[in-house]
DNA sequence: TCGAAAAAAGGACATTTGTCCCGCTTGAAA
DNA sequence: TTTCAAGCGGGACAAATGTCCTTTTTTCGA
């Protein structure tokens, strides 16, 4: 549930040392920003260490989260294919460093390098992969059965994550999870 | 609602009179599957006429419709970059006409056609792009509210789609649908 | 170190949605 | 034409979730 491109990771690494000159790289902190809904950035970023959180805010001001990325994940490459403002924010959920390639670099290395033009398809593949059986399980099991799925898949969740992203991931109110972590609290440890 | 992609509709257009040979086109009646979730299939398919959904079936026997997709759009393409099954079902609507492309040539395109390569980049960050609004609105709205905004963006959608589609596609049981139309008729018309 | 602010937990009640029915309509196959 | 299955509509009740609020705990900056 927290996603993670180990070969996209690695090629960046290569990138950072073959083409140093032209990427750069941004910390962030707990909470901070890194992309804004609506807004537009020159670069692609990769995540090269920490977790963010995707979310879209709606009209009520609430956040809905997409998804939790970390280590090879790109953000704010949608943007590169289509101009417009990116559709969703990005937030750093623990310190996060992202690689920074700016379009102009992004558009050579799409156009020149197989390997690279290979691996942005498989992540796009991915991204696109992944959301089906995410949103399909969430709407048929119940909430409880959801939580033990997120912790069979990342058993840290509740110490890393704060409740209130836990409940924007799952699309209900604290309130709901809490009243659900009891219960499994209850039924068993 | 109804997702579509007029350019590579356009493209596989000039496929159909280029590279006849090589592809073959497909027709299915209503209702018919079209891939199965889990099987293998040895090309990509792209729609030329009718409307298709896409959905997962749950361990419950639910099925949970991902989209609704005609002209243009792709099937299958997942799994030409990674192996392994399809992670879902797709059936005919309506009557289907479907242009196979072989992954052996789905590849060669992939690799040596710039144009065909940046309008599959494109498709697929559409498809992530769109799904991103799409489950955030279903969950932050009330059933009703997502009912209007259906009828918005198609409003024949009553007439063309089944009730038990909608209903699966808005992840709702038939009931509640039911329920929600109800209301809207006593409010308005 | 203290105090304000944010996060977490949960009570009480309202609302929404699901489940399980039954009866009506419709369309395709025998 | 008859028949039967599938789709549609809705009643009655149960279960899940949201809203609103209060209290406690934690965090972090002055």
């Amino acid at each position: 549930m927290i996603r993670t491109n180990p070969k996209l990771l690695a090629y960046s690494k290569t990138l950072l040392e073959k083409d140093r000159a032209q990427v750069s790289v941004t910390h962030y902190k707990r909470k901070e920003e890194i992309m804004g809904q609506g807004h537009r950035y020159p670069y692609v970023g990769i995540i090269i260490k920490g977790i963010v959180k995707c979310f879209i805010n709606d009209a009520n001001g609430k956040a809905f989260i997409q998804e939790f990325m970390t280590e090879g994940m790109e953000v704010g490459e949608l943007e590169f294919f289509e101009k417009g403002g990116a559709t969703c924010s990005v937030a750093a959920v623990t310190p996060v460093t992202i690689l920074e390639i700016p379009h102009q670099l992004f558009k050579i290395l799409l156009d020149k390098e197989l390997t690279f033009n290979r691996l942005i398809l498989e992540s796009l593949a991915d991204k696109v992969r992944y959301k089906a059986p995410r949103h399909a399980f969430q709407t048929s099991y119940s909430l409880e059965r959801n939580i033990e799925k997120m912790g069979e898949l990342y058993p840290d969740f509740l110490k890393v994550l704060p409740k209130g992203d836990i409940a924007n991931y799952l699309g209900v109110s604290a309130r709901s999870l809490n009243r659900a972590l009891k219960t499994l609290r209850e039924e068993h440890g």
